[in-house]
Formats: structure tokens, sequence, C-alpha cells
DNA sequence: GTCTATACAGTGATAGAC
DNA sequence: GTCTATCACTGTATAGAC
């Protein structure tokens, strides 16, 4: 590795790499406390490099975000119409099987898309740049694109999952959820805290239930551990 | 006003100012992006003396997520002690007066607790710099504050109000919403986006109807406007 | 497609005066 | 209790070579 000068790859490869890369440093120091520079090492390439490529920091933010929201609309989708395909049981479920008031109540549909947001998260360098996204509402380019993203994805699940604005409102809740318990890394105090042990536990049985039902036999803290990665 | 010295106040005094500004600044910056320059500057006074008072930058936002999560501790109990006061009619309600399965389902006090939490995060340094902390999970040091502190409202939600483990994750995961919508500043599209307006009304609608319960007669745009502020 | 060099503006923290 | 001066870095963006 003569290390100085990067193999030389087509640019759309290239922009993915530094937008895998950008949504991790952005996520861990978000928007105005990642450096250019700390993008281009983590991509392997030189500083002016990313700059060049994207045209300044925010454009990248942008393209960062933009990214990760068209994952989670494609993910959506996806699951969407797999749902469809197999000729989707009535509309969404508006009462849960065991009688639990606010865990459920989205139906088997809304298990498989919490299970769908729940994989794509277990990238923290998407779930930490979405969640600063979330925070930026303040600035006029980043904040409206945010704000836009966010109601696209409203939209999706009212109209195609057949939510009720009040099923829609609160699978959206569940997932701020998720974010945070994930931001905070709760999940580091699976087995070491009483009260984190409880939220994990209560939170992952409802999300997973669908593929990890049976894990109840395999000992319950597996689950909880699922969501800890990298 | 000489204007270059500050009129010398103690140092408690001067402490709050400090926290408040900062904040403000980490909150719309973030730990990383926010400088100590601009949070004395917010402040009123020199950037050395921000630094001397709190020994450092990290300090200070531990400093201010204490103070943040103190507040919310706080107007939590309080609202507790009050309800209990006035004789709190039974235990936290498991089912809602309208058979709405979602929305509520935290009775009388998680109206009151989420009414409270309302008002509190309408000081959006507040809201942000807790969001900001809650996305910090790696951090050592704020990292561990921040779980900490969720973990300490979680505890005092379910041993307090009455509510069950669900109830609680559930009250936790309304709350995470409002700070997305309000981090999002949703609130700017109300009336201007169908479908934020409708999630808009949703939230608040369930959120406020104790005390904006009778403002349906004045027109439901009053509602979430009340959100907005500064 | 990718780099080095560099201009110009911050950035946290310390020293020490008043 | 509060400031000015200042150091040693770090940050974005541009110019231009290969």
């Amino acid at each position: 590795m003569t290390d100085k000068i990067s193999e030389r790859i087509p640019s759309a490869e290239r922009r993915e790499q530094i937008l895998e890369a950008a949504s991790r440093v952005f996520g861990e120091r978000g928007y105005f406390g990642a450096t250019t520079d700390q993008i281009a090492k983590a991509a392997g390439i030189s500083q002016p490099y990313v700059v060049r490529m994207f045209g300044g920091k925010e454009n990248l933010f942008v393209g960062v975000l933009s990214r990760s929201l068209e994952r989670l609309l494609v993910a959506f989708t996806r699951t969407l119409e797999d749902w469809k395909a197999e000729g989707s049981p009535a509309a969404a479920a508006a009462v849960v099987s065991d009688g639990t008031p606010v865990a459920g109540g989205h139906g088997e549909i809304g298990r498989r898309l919490g299970l769908a947001y729940v994989n794509l998260i277990e990238d923290r360098g998407l779930l930490l740049s979405l969640m600063q996204a979330f925070s930026m509402g303040q600035d006029p380019t980043i904040g409206a694109k945010a704000r836009d993203g966010f109601l696209a994805i409203y939209r999706l699940l009212r109209d195609e999952a057949g939510f009720t604005p009040e099923q829609t409102r609160s699978f959206l809740a569940e997932g701020m959820l998720l974010n945070t318990l994930l931001g905070l890394r709760l999940p580091d105090e699976y087995g070491r805290d009483e009260a984190a042990t409880e939220l994990l536990e209560c939170t992952f049985r409802t999300k997973l239930e669908l593929v990890l039902g049976v894990a109840a036999e395999n000992g319950a803290a597996s689950a909880p551990a699922k969501a800890q990665g990298a």
C-alpha cells in the first residue's frame, strides 16, 4: 500500500462510500460538529475531494439525509408490497389479539413495518443522522428537507398501510422511542439495571414478537442483544 | 452601557445565566458544534469566563443536561403530588373513556403529566439539548449521564404514577414523538400541509384535551399554535 | 478521479491583570 | 467576579498539479 493515492474508482461508487462515512460521522458529531476532514479520513480519501464532490458540507449532509430517507421509504414500501402480495388480511387490525391496548394496535402489518424499521436503524449512522436532522427544524435547508421526509413517511403509512391517523401517530411514536433507546445505547445497560432491562424486554418483545416470538424459549436475553451491534 | 465589563453579580446567578445560554447554543449546534465563545456571547460575558466557571466544555454540557433532567423530574414530581393531594381517582386508568386504544391509555394522570411535559419542552433549549444528549450514548461521560436520567424518569413514572411497564413505555414513546415534532418545527407547517395539520391536531388534541378541551369551539388552529413559541 | 499546498477564520484553554 | 491577550490547533474551502 503506497497508501497516499486511493484507488481510482467510478464517482458513483466513491459517492456512495463518502455518504456512508459521512452518515457515521454526522451521526456521532452532529452537523456542525462533524468535520469534512473526519469524513474524508473515514472514507479513506482526502478532505478537498469530499468538498469538491459534494460542493460543501451542507450539500453533503443533505445527501446523507436524502439517502437515509430513501432507504427508509424503500424498506417500508417493500414491506407493504410483500404484505399485499400475500393477500393482506383485512386492513390494519385496530384491535390486538391479546388485548394489550397500547403496545400493538397496528396489526400484522404494523409488526412487519416495525421489524423493517428495527433492521434499518441497526445501522447506527443512519439512525443518528436521522435523529440529528429531526432536531434541526430551525435550519432553512436541512429543516425543510427533514420535515418533508418525515411527512412523506407519515403519508406512506397512513395511505398504504391502512392506518388511521391515530394509528399512524402511535406507530411513529414507537419508532421515536426506539430511536431514543438506541441513541442512548440503553442496550448496554441490559441485565445491569432493573429498569433498563424491563423497558428493553417490554419494547423488543412487542416489536419483534413476530420473528422472535419463539425466542421466548431461548431466553429473553437474546432479543435486546440483537439491537446492540457494532 | 460601557458594555465591555459585565455587571458584577453573584456566581450562582451567573452560573444560571450561562446554563440557560448554553442550553440554547448546545441545542441548536450540538455538543461538538457549539463553541464556548457562542455560549459566552449568548450569556453576555467573555469566553474565558465560561471556561473558567465550568472547568471546560464537557462539564458545561453535563451541567446543562443535569439542569434539564432536574427540571423534568421536578415538574413530574409536582404534578404527581398535586394529583395525589386531590385524591387521585384509582390508579392510572388502563382503559380510555372513548375507546381509543392507543392515544390515551394513561388516564387522568397521564394527561396531566403529558401537559406538564409539553409546557416544559416549550423551552426549545431544554428540548433540543435533551435530544442531543439522547443521541450521545457512545460518549462515556455524557452517555452515562443521559441513560441514568432517562431511566430515572422511567422509574418515576412507573413507580409513582402507577403505570404498568407497558403504559410507561407508551407514555415515553408519546414524549419522544413530541420531541421530534417540535425539533422538526412541524408546527411551522400547520395549515400549509395536509399531513402535518392532521398529525399535529391528532397529537395536540390528545395531549391537551384537558386544558384545551373546550378550545374545539375556538377553532382547532389555536391548539398547535400554542406549541410554537419563540 | 484524486492529491498537495495553502489562505483565512475560528477554537478551547491558560496566564495574568484589574 | 470578570476581562484582555494569546497560544497551539483545527476547520472549510480554493487553486492547481498529476
